[in-house]
RNA sequence: GGGCCUAUAGCUCAGCAUGGAUAGAGUGUUGGACUUCUAAUCCAAUGGUCAAGGGAUCGAAGCCCUUUGGGCCCA
């Protein structure tokens, strides 16, 4: 246990007073007080102000008085503070103890919330016809930090990656290939998903408008695709392969990878969708409309003041919204699984196997990536149809909430960010656009960033060699930009600024990694062997007792944001542990002491504090240097 | 016309779920700290009618209602 004890020991004491008091069902809280006020804070008294008919600093007062007869381990005291507040001051020997023995074990911040719940977490869903930007990015960061927090809290997490590849974009590059002969090898070696996406789908997209020959062959292309055997299907599928390949490159070398990948293609083919339409149907979940302007169509009935949603249209044919629902249906494990599995052609970076749905017969094991709870990372404009897809699982389930749309605003252009791609947005922030060609690659803000970095760690460190720069510019480089991603909620734009983005100071990742690395170098240059049996009273400094209290917060920490789904609670840990360590480094000297058990403690912490900080931001997938 | 999100320091954002102490960071500006465990750092100063109005409450940045500005989705 960490500092969750003093909180739990504060807890079971104050539900024994007020049992003692007779009153019940008062939802009191126990936290981490602010600077100044103790080290534990309660608000109860204010909530018994009502019960008890009297003022809470009287109350507080009386509880105060109170706990002093109860049982402490932790506890030195309890205050009642003029305000109404009760504020409760720590053993710190016995604490300090506690957390830092804690801190260095392998699980340290793992906690049991999920119980090994399995849970399917869908991100990325790039269509295979370009390279992802940097808005592509703030969905896999998302997806991916999500992931791990699920698992740091004990869920059984399976990660999918949905591939769109017999959509209109796609169609886009088809008909660019094929029609107007752009060569399949892209020149001067440009990366193939920036040259479909930079080239083919931008310069195609743009012919459409003085070429209504093209917008036909554009609908003809569309409605081949989705019959495998034709040349078009299969020309398509070769093309889209070499994308998601490319874009795969990108994810990777971010540091997120993918248990499986699904293909939109074979979600159609699997018929999939004839089944649960028939389901549909007799569930009356979908209703057939016999007048109205949705006559002779399948519908849903829209929610309060919602349009009703098409399904299937008068002519037969099912509506985008039809794709998304078999693979809704699959996800959960609603419906006999209909793919066989293989493995992808290239490995992960990582240890982990990528599979893939194939049709085809398969000498693979089947697989199993369907979730008791299925979260699929979707920015926000996608509200409305993950609204529909939900309530429609929800009724064919009956299940409250297996299914949830994790949205998130989206990434737009800052002014001046747009106006260096040629656009004057006149003071405004700008939606970027795949087909305008009208965004900021990912992997050109990572050379852009990685060369800035190689530049700055070359400045402090000449001795180094050329791989070891490297491998550290590509450290602080991923984690400032999955940094960036997620620090701020996700309901905020991030208006993305390709200046401001190369900062590398304040509340940045590389602030965060360089204490890391200075706590390394600490250790290191000691010499000493680190050892827990040290004399933990000597650590009684105040930047001590706030760096051990912040190492003694992460589970806390977890547990908020696996509750709340929320990166965001990760990252602002990481950043306060990090300031912890900073200000204690700037006041606290740890080597060269004259006494050698105060140094031992202190070689103690540091080590605590490393242990930590890489544990947490382990979890945002940043990994930390030992020098920078 | 309907729906969703949003508004807190010059700028970018925490805090809001679960109301309670002195509303916090970063950045900017100004000043200070490297013969010392790495200055990608630290310390200090500066900066707030918490969009506006109303309501319930002993108490509101937070809850409820209305209005306004910004963004998105649908028609």
């Amino acid at each position: 246990m960490s500092f969750k004890s003093i909180i739990d020991e504060i807890e079971n004491n104050l539900n024994k007073i007020l049992d003692d008091l007779s009153v019940y069902d008062v939802p009191f809280s126990v936290e981490p007080a602010k600077p100044g006020f103790g080290d534990v804070s309660s608000n109860i008294a204010f909530l018994l102000a009502k019960h008890l008919k009297k003022k809470p600093s009287d109350i507080a007062l009386l509880v105060s008085e109170k706990y002093s007869s109860c049982t402490s381990t932790l506890v030195l005291k309890s205050e009642a503070h003029l305000s109404g507040y009760l504020n409760f001051f720590a053993d710190w020997e016995k604490l300090n103890q506690l957390i830092i023995s804690e801190s260095v074990l392998d699980e340290y911040g793992s906690v049991n919330l999920g119980r090994g719940l399995q849970v399917t977490v869908e991100h990325t869903s790039v269509n295979p016809n370009k390279a992802l930007h940097i808005g592509h990015i703030r969905n896999i960061v998302i997806g991916d930090v999500l992931s791990r927090i699920l698992v740091k809290s004990n869920h059984d997490v399976k990660i999918l990656n949905y591939i769109d590849d017999s959509g209109l974009q796609v169609a886009d590059i088809i008909v660019g290939f094929k029609h107007l002969d752009f060569d399949q090898n892209p020149p001067d070696a440009k990366k193939f998903d920036h040259y479909c996406g930079d080239v083919v789908y931008v310069k195609t997209t743009e012919k459409y408008e003085s070429d209504s020959n093209l917008q036909e062959i554009r609908k003809n292309t569309l409605k081949e695709l989705e019959n495998e055997h034709s040349d078009t299907a299969k020309f398509a599928d070769h093309i889209t392969k070499r994308v998601l390949s490319a874009q795969l490159e990108t994810c990777w070398n971010l540091g997120v990878y993918y248990d499986c990948l699904n293909f939109e293609s074979q979600i159609i083919r699997s018929g999939l969708w004839k089944k649960i339409f028939e389901n549909l149907k007799d569930l009356h979940i979908i209703e057939y409309e016999n007048e109205g302007k949705n006559a002779g169509c399948w519908t849903i009935k829209g929610e309060e003041n919602e349009e009703d949603k098409v399904l299937v249209r008068s002519n037969g044919t099912a509506t985008y919204i039809a794709k998304d629902i078999p693979y809704a249906v699959w996800k959960l494990g609603l419906i006999d699984d209909p793919f066989n599995y293989r493995k992808y052609e290239k490995n992960q970076p990582s240890k982990k196997i990528l599979w893939q749905t194939t049709l085809d017969e398969s000498t693979e094991p089947k697989q199993k990536f369907s979730g008791q709870k299925v979260i699929t990372v979707i920015d926000s404009r996608q509200t409305r149809l993950q609204k529909i897809i939900t309530s429609l699982i929800r009724k064919l389930s009956n299940t409250d909430n297996s299914y949830l749309h994790l949205s998130y605003e989206s990434v737009t252009l800052s002014p001046d960010t747009a106006k260096t791609l040629g656009l004057n947005t006149g003071g405004k922030q700008a939606q970027m656009s795949g087909r305008k060609g009208l965004y900021v690659n990912a992997d050109s803000v990572y050379s852009l960033l990685k060369s800035k970095t190689i530049k700055e760690t070359q400045r402090r460190h000449p001795e180094l060699s050329e791989s070891e720069i490297e491998t550290i510019a590509h450290q602080v480089t991923v984690g400032t930009l999955r940094y960036e991603m997620i620090k701020q909620d996700l309901d905020k734009i991030i208006s993305f600024d390709l200046t401001k983005s190369l900062s590398l100071e304040g509340d940045t990742a590389s602030y965060i990694q360089y204490a890391h690395a200075r706590a390394t170098r600490i250790l290191e240059k000691s010499e000493k062997l680190v050892t827990i049996d040290v004399n933990f009273g000597l650590l009684s400094d105040l930047h001590e007792k706030e760096l051990i209290k912040m190492i003694g917060l992460f589970d806390i920490q977890v547990i908020d944001a696996a509750k709340n789904l929320s990166p965001k609670v990760i990252s602002r840990y990481c950043h306060d542990l990090a300031v912890a360590f900073n200000s204690f480094y700037e006041h606290v000297k740890v080597l060269g002491l004259d006494d050698n058990t105060l140094e031992d403690a202190r070689l103690c912490l540091v080590n605590s504090f490393k242990n930590t900080i890489e544990k947490s931001l382990d979890i945002l997938g940043i990994s930390a240097p030992s020098k920078m």
